[in-house]
RNA sequence: GUGGCCGUAGCUCAGAUGGUUAGAGCGCCAGGUUGUGGCCCUGGAGGUCGGGGGUUCGAGUCCCCUCGGUCACCCCA
């Protein structure tokens, strides 16, 4: 092996991949239930969008972006989230109102691999852009919320806080820091840098629980217009029975969020990095990109991570019939057999090289095949033998009736 | 960027003090069952011992460097 995949990131191919590919249809039918269009933005965007939006001071565009310049000269970077880059094509395309939109792809942040983070990970997320009310929030924290429900993961909770407002903030901050600057030699080093450009980013530093855990939070400090709103996404959570905690140093690594912040945590996930993900309200961001006032909220969740804590699937394949073929002279018909079945929409399949009747057998019970068809000398009064992998009932039935008895097992 | 642990067949791992052709289990392929899987039996394929350099008569085993994996810090999905 001279050539490995890069440091960070993975290769995912059956079977592992089908809890992949459920998760990715369970989203992508939620989203579409709950509204949400699709948006496909570009996986590299100009490095500058990332700076301006996700904020210069934050840990993903300080040191973890995957940056280049192209031919001429273009500072680009791959996409560490792609908020900034539906906010941007929503300000791009002149779009006014609402737009409710989902995305999913991989995201690139330049970091040491460990448990739940990687170099390329992969994101699905949603945008609901152009409405303020906390109604807006209570969906999206839902959505997340279904998406772990109906993937049967156990034990999700939802963290959940307010930052309050800009105009909120420029007075916390300054209790903040004035708080933390009286305890400045306790403080981590990066810490007592983020002091002057980002004391917020403080709280949730890791070295420094035990400074912070005293410190005023944003919740007891929010103007009546973002309590009111707090007030009110709590509310709608208990109504849609989602549970949730207060978590008053929850502040999120991005700059561009004011108001609502939240995580997924669940009990069958635990690792260093346990958020399933994350979001919040990001009404600052359009206008931090050059454009109108447009607020927003929303969502993105890890899936990499999703799929490190559901649980195992059972079921193998969802193979509906495996073609076996006994004799050589009709390996047209057996073709002929499992084109019938897929145009009938059955899943079928075959084994290609020229192999012996068992060996056909053991690859159908390997790929999970609720029924094998057997393509023999029957064939020739218009028949095939069809055996019931699980219980091996068995019967010879007229070519024409063999979907019908696959989708009957 | 920093630190701990690890790197032998596709996978999980054995290989005390360096010593002849590097092993097991699982998986894979074939046969036993001339048209039938999951159990059992037999046989087979498959290894630059992560890579490079060094010590030595001799290195999977010792030393150095390097690459990678993993977990943690930082921070986040």
């Amino acid at each position: 092996m001279t050539t490995r995949a890069p440091k960070g990131t993975i290769d995912v191919l059956p079977p592992e991949s089908a809890a992949w590919r459920r998760l990715l249809r369970a989203f992508d039918s939620l989203a579409e239930r709950y509204g949400y269009g699709l948006a496909l933005t570009p996986l590299f965007e100009a490095t500058e969008l990332f700076a301006r939006g996700v904020g210069e001071e934050t840990e993903i565009v300080s040191k973890q972006m995957y940056s280049f310049t192209d031919k001429a000269g273009r500072a680009l970077t791959l996409r560490p989230e792609a908020t900034a880059s539906v906010v941007r094509a929503y300000l791009q395309e002149g779009r006014t109102g609402v737009l409710k939109c989902a995305y999913s792809g991989p995201m690139f942040r330049y970091e040491q691999p460990q448990a739940g983070r990687r170099r390329q990970f992969y994101q699905v997320g949603v945008e609901y852009l152009g409405e303020p009310s906390p109604d807006a929030d209570v969906e999206v924290v839902e959505v997340g919320y279904r998406l772990l429900e109906e993937l049967g993961i156990r034990g999700v909770m939802v963290l959940l806080n307010s930052l309050g407002d800009p105009e909120d903030r420029v007075e916390y901050r300054q209790l903040l820091r004035a708080y933390l600057a009286e305890r400045a030699d306790l403080l981590s080093e990066d810490s007592r840098r983020r002091l002057d450009t980002n004391p917020l980013r403080v709280l949730d530093s890791k070295a420094d629980v035990a400074v912070v855990a005293e410190a005023p939070a944003t919740l007891d400090h929010l103007g009546p217009e973002a309590a009111a709103h707090f007030a009110a996404v709590r509310l709608g959570l208990e109504r849609r029975g989602i549970p949730y905690e207060i978590a008053p140093r929850l502040v999120r690594g991005l700059d561009y969020y004011n108001r609502t912040v939240f995580e997924y945590q669940a009990r069958s996930y635990t690792a260093a990095q346990d958020a399933l993900g994350g979001g919040g309200r990001y009404d600052p961001l359009a206008e931090l990109l050059g454009g109108p006032p447009i607020p927003g909220v929303g969502l993105a969740m890890g899936v990499d991570r999703i799929v490190a804590a559901m649980p195992e699937e059972g079921g193998e394949g969802s193979l509906g019939v495996f073609v076996v073929l006994a004799d050589p002279g009709r390996r047209a018909e057996a073709l002929d057999l499992v084109a019938m079945l897929r145009a009938a929409g059955v899943s079928a399949d075959l084994d290609l090289g020229e192999r012996s009747v068992k060996a056909q057998f053991k690859v159908a019970g390997r790929r999970g095949a609720a029924v094998a068809a057997v393509v023999g000398a029957e064939w020739a009064e218009g028949r095939v033998t069809v055996r019931a992998m699980a219980d091996g009932e068995e019967e010879t039935v007229p070519i024409a009736e063999v979907a019908a008895w696959a989708q009957a097992r």
